[in-house]
RNA sequence: CGGGGUGUGGCGUAGCUGGCUAACGCACGUGCUUUGGGAGCACGAGAUCGUCGGUUCGAAUCCGACCACCCCGACCA
């Protein structure tokens, strides 16, 4: 390809909006552009790029038996209506009626059409175990978008579903899975870890996120050194010691004068934030409304309160007139005396005796409140969230907080859909069962962002070769002193066309200064440089730079075309 | 949706407080010179200053509404 007709052009001066390296260089070296929010054109080498993830995703996914297809973008609402997620989705599901007024979505992922497919073309369980996957876009309507390729809200994802006979035969899909993902994101150069992960909307049993370590991730996960412990902090579980039983004592209400806030109070009555009890309101998606109790010293974890309750539709922070109007005021509140509310208590809080809680009056507190003594909780569960230096769930030794980008993940579906959709097989026993499924997604895209988040330096980014858009970069200089350098980097450009992996290679051909030339061409971050000009052939040929390491060697024009044909 | 911010040629910005010819760097076109690390000179093209409305003799600048985008939160590959 050569660069002087490629539709790309770099930019000097960094875009103000990107703030990840890697948004920042896909954008300068003119790889993708942004049309709306979250929303991006691949130009030519960015397209190249997630062609190559896709192929590496696509080797492992052929490589476990899982058959490739294509599903639509576009579904009859029907289909969602018949899982129920046309009503349980929020906005982020796109709905807009045809021509005919039929009401219709934008896929946000394809399990209702697997179930679907299932349910016309699988009869018997001689035709399981059977796992297909397809690579297609999928439109979200994120609330926000962020991080450039990061979070967007058009994306291609490939997703894999597996069918099988039963639990065992679901696990064993799931273990291929979990090896192939492995596999798959040590071929695309990312250290990704799997830490467990809350099932969202998906529903199921299980699930696992695979996770790159990266200080702009929108994940925060819990990680043990000591004994390998990973979970998201959604799910991970509190290890909380038993505080020192002490008697109960006699409540007693306390001055707090604008102690609003949970630091504020223990400084004002000179107690550890240990001591006090914190509340937190919110409303559930089908109207509940719900006080949080957790000790002063944690916060709570609305994952782990969502499951407690099985709230519909998910939380929103409640008002301060909502508050009010259940007989609690924000800032001094506590459930004592609360009115049509579900009190969910942290398991500590019931532990923990003599804490001082909301008086709800204004500038009031109560101290020694006990539970369940002084008010009675509808639920007591684990909810709150993993501290830094916490101790170990599992083996007691100290766990630290890291944030993460999820690359990918792996669900125990179960049967929810195929019992939505009746998609049955006739077993060995001649009784109908539903075949039980899992989903298995990885986004193209944030791949792409995360190999440049991991494979980069100063200078531009450095693909990996598995992923790189071309294996070499072809630089001519003083093309215009010496006529050679033209003739032997033509040459080299014609060797490069259909030949090797890479079936091309990318040619400087423009009539710029060599600064230009190789800065682009380090910018653009392809594995070689190959530099042609009037000192190189007096060397003896070609240099060739490792654009990982620098290193630069004269080689002679018949290594150079071997390397280029991937010999 | 709540909070914060920004909209001025393709990119990065100045000008806005204190109204009066829209400026600078990069990129772009032509010519000459230059050619192993973001070249020089000359000439040139390119912006109804996000949109609509208001104030005013006069608005990029003041006021209002709307739109878009970015950042922080609530949601996810």
């Amino acid at each position: 390809m050569r660069l002087s007709h490629l539709f790309f052009s770099t930019l000097r001066d960094d875009p103000a909006e990107a703030e990840m390296a890697s948004h920042r260089l896909l954008l300068r070296a003119g790889y993708v552009r942004q049309l709306g929010s979250g929303i991006y054109s691949l130009l030519p080498l960015g397209f190249r790029v997630s062609k190559r993830v896709e192929q590496v995703i696509r080797e492992e996914q052929d490589r476990i038996g899982a058959q490739e297809m294509e599903m639509p973008v576009v579904h009859p609402a029907e289909v969602w209506k018949e899982s129920g997620r046309y009503y349980k989705i929020g906005p982020e599901l796109v709905r807009f009626k045809d021509r005919g007024d039929r009401d219709m979505v934008l896929a946000m992922t394809h399990e209702e059409v697997v179930a679907i497919l299932l349910r016309d073309i699988v009869q018997s369980y001689r035709q399981l175990p059977m796992m297909v996957y397809h690579f297609q876009t999928k439109f979200r309507d994120e609330p926000r978008s962020r991080g450039g390729l990061i979070r967007v809200r058009e994306f291609v994802m490939k997703d894999a579903y597996s069918c099988d006979r039963d639990e065992a035969g679901l696990d064993k899909s799931y273990r291929e899975q979990y090896a192939a993902y492995e596999r798959t994101f040590r071929r695309l150069g990312l250290d990704a870890i799997a830490v467990g992960a809350d099932v969202g909307i998906m529903g199921g049993s299980k699930a696992h996120e695979f996770m790159v370590l990266n200080d702009f991730g929108e994940d925060t996960l819990v990680l043990c050194d000591q004994c390998g412990y990973a979970e998201n902090q959604q799910i991970a579980e509190a290890a909380k010691p038993d505080p020192e039983p002490e008697d109960a004592l006699p409540t007693e209400d306390v001055e707090t004068p604008n102690a609003t806030t949970i630091d504020a109070l223990a400084t004002f009555l000179d107690v550890p934030r240990s001591r006090t009890a914190k509340a937190a309101f919110f409303v559930t998606g089908d109207g509940r409304f719900v006080v949080a109790i957790v000790r002063g010293d944690y916060d709570v974890n609305e994952t782990k309160l969502v499951n407690a309750i099985k709230a519909i539709g998910g939380l929103r922070p409640a008002t301060v007139e909502e508050i009010r109007a259940r007989g609690m005021e924000a800032g001094y509140g506590s459930p004592i005396g609360a009115r049509d509310s579900t009190i969910v208590v942290d398991e500590l809080v019931v532990r923990s005796p003599n804490l001082v809680a909301g008086a709800n009056r204004v500038g009031w507190h109560v101290k020694n409140v006990n539970v369940p003594r002084d008010y009675t909780p509808d639920a007591v569960a684990e909810i709150t969230n993993v501290r830094e230096g916490d101790p170990c769930v599992r083996c007691g030794s100290t766990v630290k907080l890291r944030k993460g980008i999820e690359v990918g993940n792996i669900f125990k579906l179960g049967t929810d859909f195929t019992n939505a959709f009746q998609s049955m097989y006739l077993g060995e026993d001649g009784e109908r069962h539903p075949i039980v499924m899992g989903s298995y997604g990885i986004g193209v895209g944030r791949n792409v962002a995360c190999v440049v988040e991991a494979h980069h330096d100063e200078k531009g980014i450095v693909w990996p070769e598995e992923v790189a858009p071309y294996v070499a970069h072809l630089v001519a200089i003083g093309a215009a002193r010496e006529p050679r350098v033209t003739e032997v980097a033509d040459r080299l450009h014609d060797v490069a066309q259909g030949a090797g992996y890479w079936r091309d290679i990318l040619y400087d051909d423009r009539d710029e200064s060599p600064g230009v030339k190789f800065t682009d061409a380090e910018l653009l971050g392809m594995p070689w440089i190959l530099t042609v000009s009037p000192k190189s052939l007096a060397a003896g040929g070609v240099e060739v730079t490792n654009r990982a390491t620098g290193e630069r060697s004269i080689r002679s024009i018949e290594e150079v075309e071997a390397l280029i044909r991937g010999d």
